[in-house]
DNA sequence: AATTGGCAGTCAGAGGAATCGAGTGCCAGC
DNA sequence: GCTGGCACTCGATTCCTCTGACTGCCAATT
């Protein structure tokens, strides 16, 4: 008799066939599954007894439960996680639906645009919620500064990167500032910022107020402030969503409500942090199953893996729905959006 | 006896107040209210028949109506509009509930941020999703063009409006374009179009290529199509929302399912044309309710107030829910919210 | 030792009857 | 025009039984 890898468990390769059928059979039709059922819809070549017998087993190992004492087996944490990690190698996706990747995402206009039609795409590939991790700016550079005047003492700074990232933002002068002024600075900040790392900003912005008049200079360290604002608060921050009407749709999956859900994802802290503790496996996509999560999830299961920016800088992506969902469509699915963006955002 | 203003019908005037009385009650308690209700919660006068004959015309106007023989009365879509139309004099925001508007939203640090935080304010103001267009470019003038060279045949092009709204977006060239050349119309562009009306863009812009080489016209042309499309297709175009999560919390006020209406807002397409479509009154705010709205929205309501941004450009805010909502507390939030705002970005 | 058929036991869910009670419409009298 | 009173209606609740899909266990079989 054929034992599992992983040491102390007892349970037989024929229980883990099961295990999947059970798995694959719920999955595909939210009832509890019974001896009767496996033996019907799978080729098994035992009886309705054998099987049950293993179901005993599986049941003692906690992968598997019944609901109540007569009723068919729905599989538990444990026995998503096993049947997740035995999922090894996933099925690429069909090229059909490789080609549809691309031409949608391939009208992206520019790095928002790619960013809305990949969430947009991940939800409606997966009939999950989608949600997409804005990039870090990791170890990009900077291209190019812009300070626009908006009043006298209002003053807007635009900070462009390397990878195309365009981030704005506004800020109150301590003092009036005219053309000519905001002319010099520009000028000053791109000539010694541009083509530098991120990491450089904040030093060498805070040591150029020495080449301006004394009562400029508090000026010039207000902007070079919120340079270093630019650079210090997108470091990973926004998420964006797509696709929350898929929640409400597996809505009967949640045996509580899908409110704390819901508030969870546009929390977003939660999720950030979950994001950033993922271990992407070997396959590059990784499963966060029910009670693995916080609280709040705990009835939820998140997919994620990870982009990157053509080195300058990386982040997450992923699908969340109900433990009950298809992980293995959805981690196919998972993978190849993200090796797409991968792609799109890297070809220089 | 008293008539209603508005000719034909008969209803008199404390047949309206037993409307309201019905409106706030089954608001309050999502239970169809009955006639002794209304004796014991309001002070009225007069005995349960009495205001039993006032519901029977209520009904027969349409006002009202009972799920079933032996129930109390619940008010149809037109009740609640007669309703609405009533609430004339919005009573204002206390004091307090203004003071946390204008803090949470002073802390706004760019545009978006403050698009950001307005829908989350609305959302928690009201307790029901919330939204927010984004603003037309309206009479916006061009402040500045920047050109980002990304590889030898792609170009970012930056798009900064008087306004502070910021646009990017990413073009590919048909030949390689050097620095230089890149420099040169960079500067041709600002010196062209700083200062112009977003409606002069597509003429001067198109105009340009004649100042360059031959073969470089070409690609002058693609730059000046880009820019046309910034204009061109960030007329009103997006929208954010928040607090889905609310609408998940009422779901019970939907006798379908919420999935459609989560599913029209994130189209938003039906939104964007609702929004276009609302005839403001003279609060400034209006409503929309049930089967006034499309087929996908009739059993929700939409609360919508404008704001403008200093004359350059406007658009509307506001929230969705149920028909069963508190309509005088979010009209009233829509309204302080949608004039704060009009401050905040009218300040020069 | 693994597998099997058989059988008793369990329990959720469906279906049906009985009851309750909130609320109505209507009418005669004030 | 308002009121009290009365008959009536019907959704919701409770309680019942019945059914059927399961299981667990055991003794027989390979």
């Amino acid at each position: 008799m054929a034992r599992t890898r992983k040491g102390a468990t007892m349970v037989s390769d024929r229980a883990l066939h099961v295990l999947r059928a059970i798995v694959q059979d719920y999955v595909a039709s939210r009832e509890p599954v019974g001896s009767k059922a496996i033996v019907d819809r799978h080729q098994f070549g035992v009886s309705a007894a054998t099987i049950r017998n293993d179901m005993a087993l599986l049941e003692e190992e906690e992968l598997i439960s019944a609901p109540h004492t007569s009723s068919g087996r729905v599989p538990t944490d444990k026995g998503y996680r096993v049947f997740v990690d035995q999922l090894a190698d996933l099925r690429p996706l069909s090229a059909g639906q490789r080609q549809a990747i691309a031409a949608f995402l391939d009208q992206s206009v520019d790095l928002d645009d790619v960013f809305a039609r990949t969430v947009r795409l991940l939800s409606s590939l997966t009939n999950q919620v989608a949600l997409v991790q804005y990039p870090t700016l990791g170890n990009a550079r900077v291209r190019h500064i812009e300070l626009v005047p908006m009043s006298p003492t209002r003053l807007m700074t635009v900070f462009i990167t390397d990878g195309g990232r365009v981030d704005q933002r506004m800020i109150e002068l301590p003092v009036e500032a005219d053309e000519v002024f905001v002319g010099e600075l520009r000028a000053k900040l791109n000539a010694a910022l541009s083509g530098r790392a991120l990491a450089e900003v904040g030093t060498v912005a805070g040591s150029l107020d020495g080449q301006f008049a004394p009562d400029r200079r508090e000026a010039v360290r207000v902007v070079a402030d919120a340079l270093l604002r630019h650079v210090d608060e997108h470091r990973s921050d926004r998420l964006v969503m797509a696709g929350a009407a898929n929640l409400v749709r597996t809505e009967q999956d949640f045996a509580g409500s899908v409110y704390p859900v819901l508030e969870a994802i546009e929390e977003q802290v939660t999720l950030l942090k979950l994001f950033s503790e993922m271990q992407l496996d070997s396959q590059g996509v990784s499963a966060r199953i029910g009670r693995e999560n916080d609280e709040a999830l705990h009835e939820a299961a998140v997919v994620t893996s990870a982009y990157s920016m053509g080195g300058d800088s990386s982040a997450k992506l992923g699908v969340l729905g109900p433990t009950r969902m298809d992980y293995s469509n959805n981690m196919a699915a998972v993978r190849a959006v993200a090796r797409y963006v991968s792609r799109l955002l890297g070809e220089e």
